[in-house]
DNA sequence: CCGGGCAAGTAATTCGTATAACTTGCCCAT
DNA sequence: ATGGGCAAGTTATACGAATTACTTGCCCGG
């Protein structure tokens, strides 16, 4: 024979949990070149092969536990099955993982792992992690903001296939994806007309400054559909808060005992509504009945749990996820386009008519 | 000493667009061999290059935009310096953020990055994800529950470092990292009797048949701080809830209209104790001046906002996330054993002195 | 008996890095 | 003068998989 090649010292034993089989390996074990191994367990070469030796390398590979080398594949063709996701995130925020779930699962559809890392906005770690991802070779890099702002974005994020989530890009050198907030505030304040209500307050996020597009844009939605139905802005009627429970409590409070409360409030988020349901409750008020209240977040762990159930705005984070890792793959090219997803209204049990359409006077 | 050698001419511009610039560039450029940039850049070898030469590679790789290839690297020395994190986490536990945090921030210090995958229970998901990890030389792989339970480990996990988070694993093959269930519950029912209660109901959230370890340990804690004062366990102030609002509202209300009410709630979850608040509001009573109610998680988007503030248990999510890596770190021997990790008491205001006749104070 | 054609497979190379082993030039003590 | 010792490098190879180009044996037509 030919083939008088010496056995490899030390071969490895049959199974051996080690380190891991190597194509090497199962081409030893099965009496066969290595390159037939790779043809073979790739199925690539059409019918190169006997359906004897295809057979026999496929057993061996599998008593073996062959598991292929991931990093010497990358190394040759160039680029991982990965993608990066780097948020701001800070461990509470409550839809984090839906974004998140979102995005993994579009890259799981396409064979690809999802690298998550939350930085928590330390800029040191970002810049490491991104720097990391890229040595790494990923696919491409979701770059996401825990709240919907105007951001910049690190200048290596150039050097890979990127995209903005929930934020829109300074710069414009990026594609961005983020929620319609416009349209989602119109929608709430029509609800609440629709509902016969006139004298709608909105308790907002934050200041209406320009840097936090959800306050801004919920805002221009309100104000549009007031005058859409030539309703005068009262600016006594559009309050500022904090984004979260006391803000809500506090500018509730403040706005029904006030000398002449709304029938209705819309609250820009959900935490901000929770907080106006407890001021509620503490004047003796009841929703909806006295007074209706919608939402903004759809958040899961709130909305459905207030009593009466909230009626709000859903903001599509899974659908936003998806969106960006199928943006990363479809390889498009890098125009700084924002692409806006509608928010659903989604009905619970917080708005009803008004009582007393004409007037309203004391808290009873 | 001025090198006769200008400026190295051609440099690529900044942020070089082409796949990137690899050692044997860097050599090219700098005029030297591979191995002296791979022995420079890594400043392995003592001092054994000149200065000037050290310079002129490090310059080199800097205006090259050199970035080291992870996969060639790891290929070569057989280990990644990622560590996998596998979670069934559904998106919306509020908590995964906090363990992640943990674990994350703990393999950051050791540099390495945490890859994490959230796989919503699905099996078949699970498993491909793991051979993924140990595809790419994880480091070691962190299995992660969403709440703390008895589970089965798939086989695979055997073949890396491992540690089981938030549960235990039923084979006893990994060492687990749990809270410390039944002295929480201690813990909680003792600030309820120190307090002066006496009739102390609790609302569990699941059924005592061991297989969820925080519905068993908690209720153990709480019949033995019972028991330590005297008194007796009486059934019907034991009751089961789903876990969630409503189970803590049903239950709460059934409570309080029942024949004899309890003084004090203790309620096994956070989500169990809102729904309490929401009923015992319903029913006009105050809290914690008619009622007394205590948590368990401390959930962060939730205690510290119902009205009172809530006095509950912390689950350590953070601290069992750190150390989960860091006993993977410490490439420990793989013993099955579970390092329990105690919940410590986050006082509010829902708990007060019972207004009974019997035990007079003043509420400070 | 020549060579084309095909089936079945193998050798050699590539990717980028780390490192063990070797080279070269020079100074210095014997 | 001879070689030891050191400084400052370089050469060569391995890691694991994919792939291109090649080999080998055999059948078959003319």
């Amino acid at each position: 024979m030919p083939k008088a090649g010496a056995p490899k010292a030390g071969a490895p034993k049959a199974g051996a949990p080690k380190g891991g089989a190597t194509m090497n390996d199962v081409a030893a074990a099965a009496g066969v070149s290595q390159a037939t191994v790779s043809l073979v367990l790739n199925d690539a070469a059409g019918t190169r092969f006997s359906e004897e030796t295809r057979r026999r390398v496929q057993d061996v590979a599998h008593q073996l536990g062959y598991r292929t080398n991931a990093h010497a594949k990358v190394l040759r063709d160039g680029v991982a099955g990965m993608i990066g996701f780097l948020g701001d995130f800070v461990a509470t925020a409550p839809f984090a993982g839906k974004i998140i779930e979102g995005a993994q699962a579009r890259a799981w559809e396409a064979g690809l792992l999802l690298l998550t890392v939350s930085t928590g906005g330390d800029k040191a770690l970002e810049i490491a992690s991104l720097e990391t991802m890229l040595s790494y070779k990923m696919a491409g890099v979701v770059y996401a903001s825990m709240y919907h702002r105007v951001l910049d974005v690190p200048d290596v994020l150039a050097e890979v296939p990127a995209v903005v989530l929930n934020a829109r890009d300074r710069s414009g050198r990026f594609p961005s994806i983020a929620p319609q907030e416009e349209l989602g505030g119109y929608t709430a304040t029509r609800r609440l007309l629709d509902a016969g209500h006139r004298r709608i307050a909105m308790i907002n996020i934050g200041a209406v400054d320009g840097e936090l597009p959800a306050a801004v844009g919920r805002f221009d939605g309100y104000r549009k559909a007031l005058s859409e139905a030539g309703l005068d802005d009262d600016p006594a009627l559009h309050l500022i808060g904090k984004g979260n429970e006391s803000g809500g409590f506090d500018n509730a409070l403040a706005l029904m005992t006030g000398h002449a409360p709304p029938t209705a409030i819309f609250c820009a988020n959900d935490r901000t509504a929770w907080g106006a349901y407890q001021a509620l409750a503490q004047l003796g008020l009841s929703i909806p009945y006295d007074v209706s209240v919608v939402g903004f977040d759809n958040q899961e762990t709130l909305a459905p749990h207030l009593r009466p159930g909230l009626t709000t705005l859903e903001l599509p984070f899974v659908e936003m996820g998806r969106r960006a890792v199928e943006l990363l793959l479809s390889g498009a090219e890098r125009n700084g386009t924002t692409e806006f997803f509608e928010c659903p209204l989604v009905e619970r049990h917080s708005v009803a008519a008004p009582q007393n359409p004409n007037q309203r006077t004391g808290t009873a």
